[in-house]
RNA sequence: GCGAAAGUGGCGGAAUUGGCAGACGCACCAGACUUAGGAUCUGGCGGGGUAACCCAUGAGGGUUCGAGUCCCUCCUUUCGCACCA
């Protein structure tokens, strides 16, 4: 009885024993250097905002990327798997308005908490490599990035209409709006300011960041249509439609009439130029410059225009632009038409949008949905200039409203006839021999707005001088350190403009007093780059060594949420291709394989503070241990799926551990008494219980390296240990020989490192092994073994299951059928009939089709 | 509206190329052991039927000797895009 109760499985003994034991080896998960000679696998999971307290969602990412590194090490691999921190951002100035902490204080002890965390978990992080991005020997390399792209350009300071929430008290980025609302608050509505901000030119990169996606295949199509989506490339054609000179509505400041002068011209984009001669207005965004102009002093109109921006305004804050109700005024002008001189009204139109294209469109209402509703409404012509390629046989087809569809243009002058693709190169040919259009690509992406009005961030390098303008800190000043005793409230702009140690500088190049840049970065651009610097993380030179990313790179697998989708994972392949630019490094991208994992969820809803339905990864360690809640996170579900989490489930994967601790404990004795191999082949339970671990071992190798299906792994572990336990009594009597009962604790200790490797340590150590479990090499299945002698083989008759026949394994065709038809009850079902046809897939089934 | 993914017992989920639907786990039921415990072990567990059998993978069609798996139509859920000219 005494001896049982040593055999309790008690993961709070084991788990700390062997956590104390890791921490004493730094070494222990340390990738090794790059002339090893073992193939290199840099596996990564996106790293956490130190929050202080790690959460399911976490303990899923990392629970997928570790049994991933651990894996690979027993497949020998030399494995970089390393974690750091993404230490600034806007919570720590939170807490510190709130607690009166000073957010590198509060950033620092949260890190800490949440290493421990990380420790207690067991993952197998090389805490040597860390990165936390907060610091200055890490952010100067953001101010030296940032410096390297002025100097070719691709940084640049503009006024202009930028996205600020009100919540963050600071401006956003295209890519931090989503639906019009802040990223970070997902109620609050993004309001447009009109502030000066310094810019990423990501644009540059627009067609080569989607060029590339069609080569990532290793990444989820979700992802990079996304990434496409959010680019948005449109290729088209810029036209001028010249301004005829009008008088109507437009009067000077002295009421005497205002004539806009014949010659200015309004510029519009189309994808469909072939369709120009069925334009009958122009459409204007409320925001046009050229709309005040031409509103002059017709307050009416200049009413109008403003309720439609308003209109237009408050559809965007809806998040819902798709459903606006469309309205518009004339103004009055009109337009000519390059091409066959009509004249056509201009409208101002709350659907036309300032930020794309040209903020201008011609509207033909004969084949655009969009400008068909719009001319119904407002009684504008409506023209037919394009013709079905093949007429349609009921002529009512080819009526309006409107063909959207490529055909043969009409109506079109000396265009007729030609199909709409060619027409629109030669229409866009035309415009361009003659000065009034060429054919353009836009893009939907905007340069990444990179200034933000609060404090914990990286201090944007640039200083402001009266006589030399915007100077950039020379290299040798960097870092530009953040200030740290100071005040930060929520209110008046950046905190830093208020520390005048700080703001109160001499201007690099005259010497003068000037003005230092108050602005920090988005902290988008600290995790940009981050994975570049764990291969380096001490080096004080320079951001990384290039020859040793060129070993580490590209990421083989990176791992994280599909929330970073167009955030952090298209920023980090304009950074990747910003720094091959500057000759830094080879790669085109940073990532070749990606995976999203899903959400963790319980009783059907996200888990969030709001909801109540938390559930503490410490709280489940304390329970359960970390083995069972690591475990738990991978079976419960495939990764790429929502994982609803079921308490019961955890306390399920904690008895399975305790039977695997209890039948490897009780028979490790008879295994470390094992010398040599087996004196006799396998027989009787043994040849059982060993063909059902290699067939395991095959399966499992399977699973994990082909479809990642964790949940299927560990299923076949626990069917292996329940094979394992009912076989206890021919374990203990002997009958199965200790040099087999060796190979199959061994091995199924083995199977378990890459998702319990607490439990697989203390084991391994049981039964006598070196080193760690998980730097030992993964199980081989011996195939002779696997193999089934003798297999079943299910029966139909007319397609119904009728019985399960025995069979020698590889039996042909013949044999399988006169066994099928050999058998009673099969007999039985066809007595009296006929046989027509017998279909045997050998090894899979037989069917008999009778009548 | 367009596009993608998904829909299987009371629950989470298996089913590798079209070949025994429900592996594994949870919950539940019965039993064993017992110094009573959130321990361990054994058996049962989709529905109907005493049984032989019959029915069953969102619904309905189809292809096939054979369909959860392939094709068509529809329904539901989730995600992405949505006056982008």
């Amino acid at each position: 009885m005494a001896e049982e109760k040593e055999l309790r499985y008690d993961p709070s003994v084991i788990e700390p024993k062997w956590q104390q034991r890791w921490a004493a080896d730094p070494k222990l998960y340390a990738a090794e250097p790059a002339g090893s000679g073992k193939p290199k696998y840099y596996v990564l999971e996106m790293l956490p905002y130190p929050s202080g307290q790690l959460h399911m969602g976490h303990v899923r990412n990392y629970a997928i990327g570790d049994a991933l590194a651990r894996q690979m090490w027993m497949r020998g691999y030399n494995v970089l798997h390393p974690m750091g921190w993404d230490a600034f951002g806007l919570p720590a100035e939170n807490a510190a308005i709130k607690n009166n902490t000073p957010p590198r204080e509060w950033t620092l002890a949260n890190i800490a908490a949440m290493k421990r965390q990380f420790n207690r978990l067991g993952m197998g992080f090389d805490w040597a490599t860390e990165v936390t991005t907060c610091l200055p020997d890490y952010y100067r390399w953001n101010q030296w990035f940032f410096l390297r792209m002025y100097e070719r350009g691709l940084v640049y300071r503009k006024k202009s209409k930028v996205n600020w929430c009100p919540e963050c008290c600071t401006v956003l980025a295209n890519e931090q709006v989503i639906d019009g609302r802040c990223w970070r608050h997902e109620d609050t509505i993004v309001e447009q300011r009109d502030l000066e901000q310094w810019f990423f030119r990501i644009t540059s990169y627009a067609q080569e960041l989607l060029d590339g996606l069609d080569k990532l295949d290793g990444w989820p199509e979700k992802v990079r249509t996304m990434q496409r989506n959010w680019i948005g490339r449109s290729e088209g054609t810029e036209v001028d439609f010249f301004l005829a000179e009008s008088a109507v509505n437009a009067q000077n400041d002295d009421c005497s009439p205002r004539t806009i002068p014949a010659g200015r011209r309004i510029r519009v984009f189309t994808t469909r130029v072939d369709t120009i001669f069925g334009a009958t207005s122009i459409q204007l965004a409320p925001e046009h410059p050229l709309v005040i102009d031409l509103a002059g002093k017709d307050a009416g109109l200049r009413t109008q225009v403003a309720q439609l921006l308003d209109e237009q305004k408050k559809a965007r804050e809806a998040g819902d632009v798709g459903a606006i109700e469309k309205h518009g005024v004339p103004t009055g002008h009109f337009a000519i038409n390059p091409f066959n001189g009509e004249r056509i009204p201009i409208w101002v139109a709350n659907y036309i949008l300032a930020d794309y294209g040209t903020g201008a469109i011609m509207s033909v209402p004969g084949h655009d949905a969009r400008d068909f509703e719009f001319a119904t409404k407002y009684a504008i012509p409506i023209r037919r200039v394009i013709a079905p390629a093949t007429p349609p046989a009921n002529a009512e087809e080819s009526e309006l409203p409107f063909l959207t569809e490529d055909g043969i243009l009409v109506n079109s002058g000396e265009f007729d006839s030609l199909t709409c693709e060619a027409a629109q190169k030669r229409l866009a040919q035309i415009a361009k021999e003659k000065g009034f259009g060429e054919a353009t690509v836009t893009f939907r992406i905007k340069d990444w707005g990179v200034s933000r009005q609060r404090y914990w961030g990286t201090p944007i390098p640039m200083i402001h001088c009266k006589t030399d303008g915007v100077v950039p800190v020379p290299d040798d000043q960097l870092p530009v350190i953040l200030p740290e005793q100071i005040e930060i409230t929520q209110q008046g702009g950046s905190p830093l403009a208020r520390v005048s140690e700080f703001v109160n500088v001499t201007c690099p190049k005259c010497g003068q007093p000037a003005r230092r840049e108050t602005d920090t970065m988005d902290t988008f651009v600290d995790s940009s780059w981050y994975f570049y610097r764990y291969t380096d993380a001490k080096n004080s030179k320079a951001p990384f060594d290039s020859a040793t990313i060129k070993h580490w790179f590209p990421i083989d697998q990176y791992i994280g949420g599909v929330e970073h989708a167009i955030l952090h994972l298209i920023y980090s392949r304009f950074w990747t291709r910003v720094m091959r630019d500057l000759g830094l490094i080879t790669n085109d991208e940073p990532v070749t394989r990606l995976f999203t994992q899903g959400m963790v969820i319980k009783d059907g809803f996200k888990m969030s503070k709001n909801r109540g339905n938390v559930v503490s990864p410490d709280d489940m360690i304390a329970r359960y241990g970390a083995d069972a809640t690591r475990t738990y996170a991978l079976f419960a579900a495939p990764p790429d799926r929502d994982l609803d989490w079921q308490e019961d489930g955890v306390a399920g994967v904690s008895r399975f551990l305790g039977r695997v601790y209890r039948i490897v404990m009780k028979h490790a004795a008879t295994a470390r008494s094992a010398s040599g191999a087996p004196s006799q082949p396998p027989a009787g339970t043994s040849l059982r219980l060993l063909r059902k671990l290699h067939q395991t071992i095959a399966k499992i190798t399977h699973d994990f390296e082909g479809r990642w299906h964790f949940n299927t792994c560990i299923a076949a572990i626990m069917e292996l240990v329940n094979e394992l336990t009912a076989a206890d009594a021919q374990l203990e009597s002997g009958e199965v020989p200790a040099p087999a009962v060796r190979e199959l604790l061994t091995n199924l200790v083995l199977l378990l490192a890459p998702f319990a490797p607490y439990l697989a340590a203390e084991l391994w150590e049981e039964l006598g092994g070196q080193a760690a479990p998980f730097r030992a090499p993964w199980p081989k299945s011996d195939p002779g073994l696997a193999k089934e002698d003798e297999i079943e083989i299910p029966v139909q008759v007319n397609g119904k299951l009728v019985n399960v026949v025995r069979v020698p394994a590889g039996s042909a065709s013949e044999v399988i059928q006169a066994a099928a038809l050999a058998d009673e009850k099969v007999k039985s079902r066809i007595a009296g009939k006929t046989i027509a046809k017998v279909i045997v897939v050998p090894g899979k089934t037989v069917n008999l089709v009778v009548r």
